[in-house]
Order: structure tokens, then C-alpha cells, then sequence
DNA sequence: GCCCAGGGTGTTT
DNA sequence: AAACACCATGGG
């Protein structure tokens, strides 16, 4: 079934899908491919509006999933006064909107995404799903926590995610038998559930921000990889990015996808 | 062959 | 608390 999603002024789908914040999209001609909560999507941008075939037609969520109703102006509008770097990152990477991204799904990305390359990731996500999703028409679903608590370090061997396994059962485990409360952390203060997601094993300071901005939509982490590290060290002094208020995870997206964009200034 | 990748753990100073 | 080796794997 085909919808359309009327899409907000500055919005970015190539960005939004290729800016490191998901791992299961990818484009093929104008349209993007991908999986959410289970259901196949081709998604394309139009004029003023997406165009997404998919069996999940429901339109409110899908605004949900690209943030449609999220004022990403008022969010923005002191990133352009900062710092003449974030000035530019700003200008250049505000199409891009923080995805509503299945909590789980965000957390075991972020487990497999250390010491890792991005091409990379994609690969071992996809070997996950492949061998332990469930088939829907040509794709596989993301495995879920409980299906993944159940197995053992060995099965986990075919995906190719090396020493990164044993986290991956650890965050399964944990969550399933409510060591680490992961339902509740949509609720609790960021500095808080920080520091329940570090309970996992493999899971510090770094992967819990990005699970807790890209999953849970909380603005307020900025996660600092060997990137941003980068762009602190010589466009920053040291935690100034906490100055940019509540939403210095938008601005640490822009920031990671700017420095990425531009190796010739560093 | 070497270096590095959206880091984190465990051990040694 | 700061420094360091180590972790698996593959792309550049």
C-alpha cells in the first residue's frame, strides 16, 4: 500500500537515512529500502511530500518515525550563533531529523558500531538479521531481545560481529530478566539512564549516548566519538558543547556528519 | 602488510 | 586517574 507523508520545510531524506544515525536503510535509484518494526518500506522524497510503500500504512506513524512534529527550527535557532563550526554544520546538515528508532533495534547498532567502520556495521546488522529475524517477504525483521537472550556465544559466531558477541548476549540477557530496566529509561533523567545502560557489558559513556539520542529521542546526550573528538579539539574548548542547551544532540549530529564531510579541515 | 573504524574492558603505573 | 595493551574483522 502506498501513502503520502506531507514532509516539513527543511527535510533532508538522503541525509536523514545516510548520516550515521540507522544502519538498515539503503538507496537503490531514488528510492531507499529498509525495515521498521518488523515491515518492509520504499520510501522516496517528493516535492512536498514522502511517498512510502509499505504494509505498515499508518500515516501518524510514520510521522512519529521521521519526526515530522518536532519544531527542528526553535531547536535550532542558537546553533547558528555558537561557533562559526557549528554555524556552518548547521547550515549544511539541517535537512537531517533524529529518527524515532526501535529502542533495542538502536541499542544493539550501537553495541556493534564500536571500534567499528560504518560499512562495516551495516554488514554485521544485516548477518543478525539475516540469521535470526523473522523472513518477511524479501527482507528479515530485527531480532528480538528475548529470541537473542536465548541463544548461546556460539550461535552468535555467523555474524561476524567478533569480541562485540558477548556484549550483544549481555545487553539481551540483562534486559530480559529486567536487570537493566530498559522500558523505564524513556522516563528517567539522561544522566541517569546513562549510567543503568553502562550496567551492560560493552556499553559505556559513548554507545548508551548515542542509544539514548538515536532510540530514545533524548536531545540532550552528545555522544563523543573519534569524529566530534576531532572538532572538539580544534573548534571547541573543552565541554563548551554543553553550552548549547538542551538540544546538543541535534548539534553533535550535524557536527559528526560535518566533520565527515569535510576531512580538509582537520 | 599497515592503519583505522561512531569504544570499552581489564591491568599496570 | 591516567596510560596502555588488547579485543575480531574487513575496508582503504
Amino acid at each position: 500500500m502506498i501513502i503520502k507523508v506531507k514532509t516539513p520545510v527543511f527535510f533532508d531524506l538522503d541525509k536523514t537515512l545516510d548520516c550515521g544515525q540507522c544502519f538498515r536503510w539503503s538507496k537503490t535509484g531514488n528510492s531507499w529500502s529498509g525495515v521498521v518494526n518488523g515491515y518492509q518500506a520504499k520510501v522516496q522524497q517528493k516535492s512536498d511530500f514522502l511517498e512510502i510503500d509499505s504494509d505498515l500504512s499508518d500515516e501518524l506513524f510514520w510521522i512519529k518515525y521521521f519526526d515530522f512534529d518536532s519544531d527542528y527550527e526553535k531547536m535550532i535557532e542558537n546553533f547558528y550563533d555558537f561557533n562559526p563550526i557549528l554555524n556552518q554544520a548547521t547550515f549544511e546538515n539541517k535537512g537531517i531529523r533524529i529518527l524515532n528508532q526501535d529502542y533495542w533495534e538502536t541499542l544493539c547498532s550501537f553495541i556493534i558500531s564500536q571500534n567499528n567502520n560504518i560499512p562495516r556495521i551495516k554488514g554485521i546488522i544485516s548477518n543478525l538479521c539475516k540469521n535470526f529475524g523473522k523472513s518477511i517477504k524479501e527482507a528479515y525483521s530485527f531480532p528480538s531481545c528475548k529470541s537473542i537472550s536465548l541463544l548461546s556465544i556460539e550461535d552468535l559466531s555467523c555474524i561476524k560481529a567478533g569480541f562485540r558477541s558477548k556484549y550483544i548476549m549481555d545487553a539481551a540477557r540483562r534486559i530480559s530478566n529486567f536487570e537493566v530496566e530498559f522500558m523505564k529509561l524513556k522516563l528517567i533523567k539522561t544522566e541517569d539512564a546513562i549510567k543503568i545502560l553502562q550496567k551492560i557489558k560493552g556499553v559505556g559513556p559513548k554507545v548508551a549516548s548515542c542509544t539514548l539520542l538515536y532510540g530514545f529521542h533524548k536531545f540532550d546526550c552528545f555522544p563523543v566519538d573519534t569524529w566530534i573528538r576531532k572538532v572538539l579539539d580544534k573548534s571547541f574548548s573543552e565541554c563548551d558543547y554543553k553550552k548549547i542547551g538542551k538540544y546538543m544532540g541535534l548539534a553533535q549530529l550535524y557536527l559528526f556528519n560535518w566533520s565527515r564531510s569535510h576531512p580538509e579541515y582537520f
